[in-house]
DNA sequence: TCAACGTGAAACCAAAAGGTGTTATATTAA
DNA sequence: TTAATATAACACCTTTTGGTTTCACGTTGA
C-alpha cells in the first residue's frame, strides 16, 4: 500500500469507510491489531496497511508490548479537516455561527 | 474515473486537494468548466472527471446556459463531515466546548 | 527448549483513480 | 450556412488502492 513517510494525508486518511471505522475503535479504547481486524471481515493483513495510512497521517501510533503492538489514537491531525470545514459552516450554519464565532476567537486570546 | 451514480461519498470526494480548490473556487462564484480550468495545471478533461466525482457527491451541479454549462456549489453534504468530526472534538477541544455543545443543542429545539 | 502466538513484511492481483489526447455534438457569431 | 466555441464522451495509459496468501521473526508459556 504504501511505505513512504508523509505520502498520505489527513484527507485521504479519512477517505475510506473501515479506517473511519477504525478510528472510532481506537477512540474508546486502544488495542492490538488483532483484536482490531476481529470487527472486520477482512485479513489482519489489510488492516495492517490500513494502521499504516493512519500512521503517515499521523492519527495512530503503536507501542510494542510483549509480542502484541498496541495501537493508539492520535486525533490532533483532524483539526486540519475540522479547520477546513469551518469555512463552508456559513453556508449553511444559522443564527447561532456568530456567536460561535465569537466564542473560539474569545478562546484564542487565552 | 466513474459514471455510476451515488459511487462517491462526500469523504472520498474531498480526499482530491484538486477537487477541493474546486470547491473552494465555487464558493466564491459559480462558473463554467473552462474557467475553472484556466486555475490548474491539468487538462479541462480532467476537471471534468473531478466535477462528476463532486457531483456524485452532490457538491456540485450544473446548468446548462447557451453552449456554457455553469458548475455550482451545493455545500450541504459537507455537513455529514462536519457532524462525523465533531466526534472527536472533545479529544483537542478546550474548556468551551461545553458551551457550544449547549448552544449547538438548544438550537436543534426550535 | 520449543511449539504456539502475534505480528510485520513481501509478492502478487484486480480494480479504481487520475491523468492524457481525440472525437462528437450543440450553440452562437459572422 | 458555416466557422469557432464550449463542452461532453470515449479510448487509453500509468500509478495507487485495497485486498489476498505466504513467509519470517521475536516473544512467551509449558
Amino acid at each position: 500500500m504504501s511505505q513512504a513517510p508523509q505520502k498520505h494525508d489527513v484527507f485521504q486518511a479519512i477517505a475510506d469507510p473501515t479506517r473511519r471505522e477504525v478510528l472510532r475503535l481506537l477512540s474508546q479504547k486502544e488495542m492490538p491489531i488483532s483484536k482490531i481486524t476481529a470487527y472486520f471481515p477482512i485479513s489482519r493483513t489489510a488492516i495492517a496497511k490500513h494502521l499504516h495510512v493512519l500512521s503517515d497521517a499521523k492519527l495512530v501510533s503503536g507501542r510494542k508490548e510483549g509480542r502484541e503492538r498496541i495501537y493508539q489514537l492520535h486525533p490532533e491531525p483532524l483539526e486540519e479537516v475540522q479547520q477546513w470545514i469551518s469555512f463552508y459552516e456559513k453556508f449553511w450554519s444559522n443564527k447561532l455561527s456568530i456567536l460561535k464565532h465569537i466564542v473560539e476567537n474569545d478562546d484564542k486570546n487565552h
